[in-house]
DNA sequence: TTATCCTACTGGTCTGACCAAGATCAGACC
DNA sequence: GGTCTGATCTTGGTCAGACCAGTAGGATAA
């Protein structure tokens, strides 16, 4: 009953996770910092070498750290991999999740979106016009058109030169990846898929060529609006019959 | 030097986590279920318990599975709370982007509060009018009032019924609220302050009530701007000579 | 049949130990 | 004197066995 470990009231692992915690969000532990080694936390948090290491694996499952064999424990710019990891075991066991996240993407593209046009610059422009080519010659395949798509959307974001959205973005692109394929492929055998999938990039494209935030974002959501509803005509076995593109 | 941990050539944690992972992936470990005994799993592995613990707890902080403490190790249902962990350290690390992590709130509330004019329902309502007159009441107090104006934009993202946009605006809420306090502080002089605070956060609600996305997101989307145009002022030591309300 | 108690089991943690390999520095060699 | 080499220290990686504290369920007593 010693007030050892009453210290905190923590068991353990939380003792050692709130420690690097604090640390880490005050700032006072950066990333490329190297902490000091399991056996000095260890002592100095008066918990065994195990548990140290219990909250070392959990700060690096999120991307916090990395422990780096026979060298030591460092701070690591966090990395947006981990939520892969998180999304890939999320939507095995939940697919209802997807909508929801694709809110959040909408969200992140739209905004993106607005700020691409006020930030963008000629690479940006570039970058947006080779992913809407290759949208074009890409049009009949569903794998290298997935990708293309993706990749379009990303030059969006990437043009924000937002590095929170970016981060924010890709990890929700890559969990949604995943359903577009299918999605893709769900979707493939409407006729009117192909000048949907086309003239809106392209659109979307000339909105933020033309630098207008409202535009752009307006046609983008319109853009998601209607793979949407062409994803829920897919589903309930509608084939094609009409332009959809109001 | 038997073939012990040649059997898959991972290291232990490794080992024990590709184990899991895969009968997580592949359904035959699904919410509810109970994982054997920690002792179990590193015999059954040959590893030992440590790091078996190693690996559980990995999963622990991706919300894949629970310990509970006498009980066992449960798998649950994925929740999109964790990613509130990561980001929290992610974004702490870049506080020179606190403008930029702003923008990413902008983007979640936007879409937040066009989904809440779908979906919102008398309680929703309900605390967003208690948000409204709390504002109101507090307007002349910095701290009281700068909770009221949090609590209402909560409210909204509570609205959108989205758990994944809550949970990215509350990771990024937190952030934000440190600095808000002393932008609010830095605003507290304009006399004009107090018109747009309570004007606008009204206007917001209103447009949530009618349930118009679009007014919503705009009147929304235009509240922000104002907000960063005093702070902009305030910096510059532009004392108040204007209404600004455009 | 019911209520109580005991025991096996579970997670939570500690101790102390061994291994392999990077880091470091002293001493040998050039 | 400077460089190279090797012993040693340190670090992560891991293991084995142990103890505690509750929980669950079976055995036992009422």
């Amino acid at each position: 009953m010693e007030l050892k470990r009453a210290a905190e009231g923590e068991k353990g692992f939380e003792k050692v996770f709130a420690f690097l915690r604090e640390r880490l969000l005050a700032g006072s532990l950066k990333p490329g910092d190297r902490l000091i080694s399991e056996r000095e936390l260890a002592t100095l948090l008066g918990v065994s070498r195990p548990i140290v290491r219990e909250a070392l694996r959990a700060l690096t499952v999120l991307g916090i750290v990395e422990i780096r064999d026979r060298i030591g424990t460092v701070v690591t710019r966090p990395d947006v991999s981990v939520l892969n990891d998180f999304f890939t075991f999320a939507l095995a066991q939940q697919a209802d999740m997807l909508d929801d996240v694709m809110q959040a993407r909408v969200a992140i593209e739209c905004q993106a979106i607005r700020l691409a046009c006020d930030r963008a610059n000629i690479a940006d422009f570039e970058r947006l016009q080779r992913a809407l080519a290759k949208i074009g010659e890409t049009i009949d395949e569903a794998d290298a058109g997935g990708m293309a798509d993706f990749e379009f959307h990303r030059a969006i974001v990437v043009a924000s030169h937002s590095e929170t959205l970016s981060v924010l973005h890709s990890s929700m692109a890559g969990l949604l990846t995943h359903s577009h394929r299918s999605r893709r492929e769900l979707v493939q055998g409407f006729p009117s898929m192909k000048t949907y999938l086309i003239d809106d990039h392209r659109r979307i494209f000339e909105a933020v060529i033309a630098r207008d935030p409202e535009r752009a974002d307006a046609t983008l959501r319109k853009h998601f609006a209607i793979g949407d509803e062409y994803r829920r005509r897919a589903v309930v076995g509608d084939i094609d019959k009409t332009s959809a593109s109001g």
